[in-house]
DNA sequence: GCGACAG
DNA sequence: ATCTTGTCGC
């Protein structure tokens, strides 16, 4: 596919950083590169929606990285690519980007079509520097991404009502001056089951970054873009 | 210093 | 993330 880059990928690339000082201060330079003004493509829109993950094995020093291209119109599966590589970075709370990013890259050069809107396995603005895994990934390939997570991670939420599409806002108690600071959104997909988090990435708002999830979520818990790439990745591992 | 902590 | 069997339920 063809990579807008707001950042070359290959230079950045080139400058992985080598520890945790030099890889925060990376994400404090590319910050001021995440766009958080535009609206993002409407749910339904004509193009694909990608949803990328990874596997690792750790013992092999291997990461396999998926990237599955859904028709955002019927979701039907329309591309799929796989990469592996080395583990390049050390799982640490904050920097999980690091440790994705290169082998994420790769798969998704390997589709046919650019995407029109990226879906990562994690946070995007619901960050301690706010800047997830779905903020670098937007800003390196200039991709409209949104961060659907798991888990809270360090922020606060009241749970949301028990219907499918409640929300409730992601708040971090740990500003400066005290005041919650609304950095994500707790999103139910599904009746009575646990809500998933859903953060802004780059060029998208935290509207329709909720209205993509729950529209992606038709029958589980989470998007299916996040399912088929997690099925796809786990695969690829286990075929080295 | 201690605990918590996306994947 | 990953280590791991069976088991309860729709």
């Amino acid at each position: 596919m063809d990579i807008p880059g707001i950042i070359s990928c290959d230079d950045e690339l080139r400058h992985w950083p080598a520890d945790e000082a030099r890889a925060r201060a990376v994400q404090d330079r590319l910050r001021a590169h995440v766009r958080l003004d535009e609206p993002g493509p409407e749910p339904g829109f004509e193009g694909t929606v990608v949803g990328v993950d990874v596997a690792y094995d750790d013992a092999r020093d291997v990461v396999a990285a998926a990237a599955v291209a859904l028709d955002a119109r019927t979701l039907a599966v329309v591309d799929e690519a796989t990469a592996v590589g080395p583990v390049s970075f050390p799982y640490v709370p904050g920097l999980l980007a690091f440790r994705e990013i290169p082998t994420v890259l790769d798969a998704l050069a390997r589709l046919a079509r650019t995407p029109g809107l990226v879906v990562c396995d994690g946070y995007g603005l619901a960050h301690p520097r706010r800047f997830g895994l779905a903020s670098h990934l937007g800003v390196l390939t200039g991709l409209p991404t949104i961060g659907v997570a798991k888990n809270p991670f360090t922020f606060r939420y009241v749970p949301p009502g028990p219907e499918r599409g409640d929300t409730s806002p992601l708040l971090d108690d740990g500003t400066p001056r005290g005041e919650p600071e609304e950095v994500g959104r707790a999103l139910r997909t599904q009746r009575g089951v646990k809500p998933v988090f859903v953060s802004v990435g780059h060029r998208v708002d935290l509207d329709r970054a909720c209205a993509h999830t729950l529209r992606l979520a038709t029958s589980y818990r989470l998007p299916e873009t996040t399912r088929a790439a997690d099925s796809l990745c786990r695969r690829a591992l286990a075929g080295i």
